[in-house]
DNA sequence: ATAGGGTTAG
């Protein structure tokens, strides 16, 4: 039974790799305004699509109205990673390769994506035979693709490696390594746990007259407070000031989550601090506002920081959901949990089966066993069926649902 | 048109 299963999933799945593939090199004149609002519906759809199978069928629209590398990279993105996390690597292969027949491989941006998408598969030497296989392609050579190679080794966690490409790369090709490529390099000694080689770097760069922007300064920053290094994080903060670096919010995140298991009080100076300076602050700054409020029992504030994003031009995000929806359980607030959920689901990013387990468990607890079951309901609707077994179980714990209608569902799933 | 910041997990 289990095997006959497999067998269908591998042909279905194959058959939509080469749908997607197909499509590529189809010829379309579809016009610009049309190809934006497909790609952005199946940007969408991707984001919420766990299957890797669905996923890739959305894909194949998103490849079939292609306009610009980055219009479509967030979807490929998404795509390759589903397909990742199956473990489909054949799959993956199948897909990247389709793409290298397309004629567009021989602008740089467009191969480079290809580059990338290999990373964040984890496929890092598909990924380097890629760029080898350049000249090949007919493609040229600049500091683009050669920053997409060392993002990928980043992004396939090869961190060590990096350093060593860097010089390599840059000597066989004969290409001067530009600000990003320097960004990348930084962040690979970062992760490595070396921010002083970071900061080496970055002093060749000041050398070399490559501007260093916010982004390395960030990216040494977190790295520090990350390994406790506070005192040395503070003097590159006061050294990035001094130089008159334009400060983001990005820089400012990084100070947050540094404070952010302090008292709010610490939290709401940089804000304030940020915001006279011109900055906004953003989801991920109000984020940690509104948890660091829950941390410190102070659920009304929280309420009012969550109630408050959109009047301050944020939206709320997965994270804004998982980890809100998690402190009202604690704090047993069950019922304003759920009003939360269901503003998840209108915005299509609901929260993962851990998160909202105690939620229903809550609901059931103070007796609204309407809500907990609607909210499971609304769940079936949503998400595929493998993750809906765990759900199964639940109700029948609860007492939502009968045993003997739990099997009747496995024969007519409910709609 | 290539670098950083949260959270994500099996």
């Amino acid at each position: 039974m289990s095997s006959f299963l497999a067998l269908r999933r591998v042909r279905y799945f194959s058959s939509a790799t080469t749908a997607a593939a197909a499509t590529i090199n189809s010829t379309t004149s579809t016009d610009a305004a049309e190809s934006a609002i497909t790609i952005s519906k199946a940007k969408s759809k991707l984001r919420t699509e766990y299957d890797p199978d669905k996923a890739l069928e959305i894909y194949a629209t998103v490849s079939e109205h292609y306009t610009s590398p980055l219009s479509s990279r967030y979807a490929q993105d998404l795509t390759v990673k589903r397909l990742a996390k199956a473990r489909r690597y054949k799959d993956i292969e199948k897909l990247i390769e389709s793409h290298k027949n397309d004629p567009k491989v021989k602008q740089e941006p467009y191969l480079t994506t290809l580059i990338r998408s290999y990373g964040l598969a984890g496929m890092f030497n598909h990924a380097l035979n890629t760029y080898n296989q350049m000249d090949e392609l007919g493609t040229p050579r600049t500091a683009v693709s050669f920053n997409g190679l060392l993002s990928a080794c980043n992004y396939s966690k090869l961190f060590g490696k990096v350093p060593q490409l860097f010089v390599e790369m840059s000597e066989k090709y004969n290409l001067r390594p530009n600000q990003f490529s320097y960004g990348i390099l930084i962040k690979s000694y970062c992760e490595i746990g070396s921010p002083e080689l970071g900061i080496e770097k970055m002093r060749e760069m000041e050398e070399k007259g490559i501007e260093v922007t916010a982004v390395v300064f960030t990216t040494i920053l977190h790295s520090l407070y990350k390994r406790g290094k506070v005192e040395e994080a503070e003097k590159i903060w006061d050294e990035m000031v001094r130089k008159g670096c334009e400060l983001d919010v990005g820089v400012y995140n990084v100070r947050i989550m540094h404070v952010h298991n302090d008292k709010p009080e610490s939290v709401k100076k940089l804000i304030t601090e940020m915001t006279d300076a011109g900055i906004k602050p953003d989801t991920i700054s109000y984020n940690y506002l509104m948890n660091c409020y829950c941390m410190n029992d102070m659920m009304a504030e929280a309420k009012k920081v969550y109630e408050g994003l959109e009047g301050n031009c944020c939206r709320p995000n997965a994270a804004t959901f998982r980890t809100f929806i998690a402190h009202l359980c604690n704090k047993e607030m069950f019922e304003y949990g759920y009003k939360v959920f269901k503003k998840s689901v209108e915005v299509n990013k609901i929260p993962d089966f851990g998160t909202l387990k105690p939620l229903v468990e809550g609901l059931v607890k103070k007796l609204n066993k309407k809500d907990a079951k609607g909210l499971i309901r609304t769940l079936r609707k949503k998400f595929p069926q493998k993750i809906l077994k765990a759900w199964d179980q639940v109700e029948v714990e609860l007492g939502l649902i009968s045993i003997e209608s739990a099997r009747n569902d496995i024969k007519a799933p409910r709609t």
